[in-house]
DNA sequence: ACAAAAGTGTTGGCCCTACACCCATGA
DNA sequence: TCATGGGTGTAGGGCCAACACTTTTGT
């Protein structure tokens, strides 16, 4: 398409483009977090080509003509790493002159949660090597990829505090202890399980499920699964889940 | 420059470009708001080329392949408003495909806080016509710009409750009644005078001047002005000035 | 003297924090 | 029976919200 393209700079209507100059590129990325073992992990993918080959990378690409930025960066997510029906959410966009050192591209960065436990394994089914790596151990990424995880890290600890986001990393039926540890594991601090647990519960936006934990040797905890609709209720009415 | 691109998709290493694919053309949009007469204002343009001709929209424009999208809306807004010196904040990637009918066009928007007091004059002196409007009545802009603003209002609001980015809305000299002015009319609701200022002395952000207000038909108030030293030493305690 | 806004303290209630023991279960 | 985590209540302190009058100054 590029490829006869004549334009007019600023015309008036006959144009079909804006204008003849040079465009940067414009690419999303997608910082995907997960649990594991109750360990904030993060999902990387190894770079084939030059730049940085062999380099670890956060996944992304180009974005079509046709899609929004998110649409683009869940495509690219399926894509590289077979990853489905994830939460996702636009983080920052990066546009250092020089972040690419072929050509000026500017990056969207979102930023996915996914239930490690639905993919577990399809994550290193596809072409490309991908794996998950410790959220706060990794470094030396290529491009500025360092940069976009901290500030995805950033975001996720300051959301996850007045935001129900946490429900996303975890499986829909889970324990209070589950979620503590979450909690506890993102914020990088204890907190106390009673005042946790009176908190939660006390908003109502935790359903008991009618079942129990299975095979822990040890009394098997509460199920519970998070109740949109009544977490919906409380934002509209102002209350707003906020934890230490 | 696009006129005789010749590109191979993801080739190795001659290639100067990425691929051949069509790109999204990339702007930047900057919402600025003022504070006039206690009043919250937002700086429009008005367009006078199709689409939307006539209509008022925010200002903005291309990005330059040597520029972050930051340092393009602080241009653009220079070329367009003759504003400078602003306070500036990236806000958010807006990409639906339709939001620009010629042709696919992603916009990096940014907002901008401005002391109308400095620059109440030069607005409207530039070839296109700026003019200043009420920011929660001001609809039917052009392209998806009523979105845009939303979202900036929404930002605006809730930052200011964490960050102390009101004094970049007001004049370096100002009384404490002028802040809670400022407050009142951004959040929209009253507040409890004393309430607010013992809140705000005690955290020493404040720096009481050897002055006071000057023309008024009543006991004068006393001028302060912001301190950032101190309110980044506040932050890096983890005190973080909360406003209701 | 009057109008207009500046400036100033106290109290009650709520919420948050800190804290320790018994219970249920499987091994 | 023991080891392991599950589950529970209370008291004290700090913070926030509500509230009204006196002071200063210009007209």
């Amino acid at each position: 398409m590029n490829k006869s393209q004549k334009h007019v700079r600023d015309a008036g209507g006959a144009s079909k483009f804006l204008y003849d100059y040079p465009r940067p590129a414009l690419t999303v990325d997608c910082v995907v977090f997960g649990l594991d073992e109750g360990a904030l992990k993060v999902l990387l993918v190894r770079r084939e080509s030059e730049p940085f080959a062999g380099r670890w990378a956060i996944p992304g690409g180009f974005v079509n003509m046709d899609e929004t930025v998110e649409r683009a960066a869940l495509r690219e997510l399926a894509e590289e790493t077979s990853l489905e029906n994830v939460f996702l959410e636009q983080l920052y966009t990066f546009s250092r002159v020089d972040r690419d050192p072929r050509e000026r591209v500017v990056s969207v960065a979102h930023y996915a949660l996914v239930r490690l436990s639905d993919h577990r394994v399809k994550a290193a089914t596809d072409a490309r090597e991908a794996s998950w790596f410790l959220a706060d151990e990794v470094r030396g990424l290529a491009f500025d990829h360092d940069e976009i995880l901290r500030v995805a890290l950033e975001r996720l600890r300051s959301k996850l505090t007045y935001k129900p986001i946490g429900f996303e990393l975890l499986p829909s039926k889970f324990t209070l202890s589950d979620l503590q540890q979450l909690y506890e594991t993102v914020l990088g601090k204890p907190l106390d399980k009673r005042n946790f647990r009176r908190k939660l519960l006390e908003t109502n936006v935790l359903i008991a499920l009618d079942e129990r934990e299975l095979g822990v040797a040890h009394r098997a905890a509460q199920l519970y699964r998070f109740d949109k609709r009544r977490y919906r209720e409380l934002e509209r009415e102002g209350r707003s889940l906020e934890l230490p």
